[in-house]
DNA sequence: CCGGATGTTCACCT
DNA sequence: GAGGTGAACATCCG
């Protein structure tokens, strides 16, 4: 999500220009049934009105009628909206502008941009040039993704809202609050709060001093206050270093890693599907 | 050479 | 219904 928050500055360089020319080089980049020709009907003489995030995922509204909808029905220039592009970037994706990349380095990417790996690109005022990056070929595009799905972002979210997201039921759904997956799990479920990715939720855990197996529903009021204000400050200060790899745990995520806080042997184990390292000296 | 890695989705279990 | 597991995606790195 830090990443993202990145790569939504970066794009915001590019609203409110006139959307030239979209390139579709790989068209596994497209979600679901989306083909080429849709994209580069629906965006060609559009703009973007924002670079908005909500968790990992980068939406642009689009405004204005396109060209060719302009040519084809012979309707007025903008006075509708257009419809609104999501981008997803799975683990390696990237936005770059201009050749530009958002970020020096990112974990687990190639240290260098490769014109192979661009997957899309859109031009601007046949000027300027938005391309999504991505060698692991796990990003992808959609256009009016459903947001009713993605929980409140974690970089904003309050306490009762956290509370809620950990603990309460998921609309559309009834019946009793159910609250007996692992925290981390909860964490880590963008449907219920977006933008913890695996790295982040760990750091959180290990600076809120919470076990990342404790059943979600166990949290007493103190613990969920403690959760919320190390979550938030968390948040603000990797996104201050560089991203979600550089936290300090990060160095000791290995075997025989030890805790920065109190020296003890971290324990690896898996949590909601997903790799967990954590100290059993301090979280509890 | 092997295993695992910032993520999401889906099928298939219990 | 809830929750867990593993696969798939494709490439790089230790």
């Amino acid at each position: 999500m830090l990443e993202v928050e990145y790569y939504r500055r970066l794009a915001s360089e590019v609203v409110g220009l006139t959307i030239t020319g979209v390139s579709v080089d790989d068209p596994h980049a497209l979600a679901g049934p989306l083909r080429p020709s849709d994209l580069i009907r629906a965006l060609e003489g559009r703009s973007f009105t924002t670079a908005r995030r909500t968790g990992k995922v980068l939406f642009f509204d689009s405004s204005g009628d396109s060209a060719t909808n302009e040519r084809e029905r012979g309707a007025p220039a903008s006075r509708g909206s257009g419809p609104t592009l999501a981008m997803r970037f799975g683990m390696t994706g990237s936005v770059i502008v201009d050749g530009h990349p958002a970020l020096d380095r990112l974990l687990y990417a190639p240290a260098h941009v490769d014109p192979k790996w661009i997957v899309l690109s859109i031009e601007f005022d046949d000027t300027f040039t938005l391309a999504l990056h991505d060698p692991r070929r796990m990003a992808r595009v959609a256009f009016n993704l459903d947001e009713e799905r993605l929980g409140p972002d974690a970089a904003t979210v309050s306490a009762a809202a956290l509370r809620s997201a950990l603990t309460g039921r998921l609309p559309p759904r009834r019946g009793p609050a159910t609250s007996g997956a692992a925290l981390k799990a909860r964490m880590l479920d963008q449907s219920r709060l977006a933008g913890i990715g695996n790295l982040l939720a760990d750091e959180i855990l290990w600076r809120a001093s919470l076990a990342p197996d404790r059943p979600a529903g166990s949290l007493a009021d103190h613990e969920i206050r403690r959760l919320h204000r190390h979550l938030r400050a968390t948040v603000a200060e990797l996104l201050e270093r560089g991203g979600s790899h550089t936290g300090n745990l990060m160095g000791e995520r290995r075997r025989g890693g030890r805790c920065p806080l109190d020296g003890t042997e971290l324990l690896r184990s898996t949590v909601g599907g997903r790799t967990t390292w954590w100290c059993p000296g301090h979280q509890h």
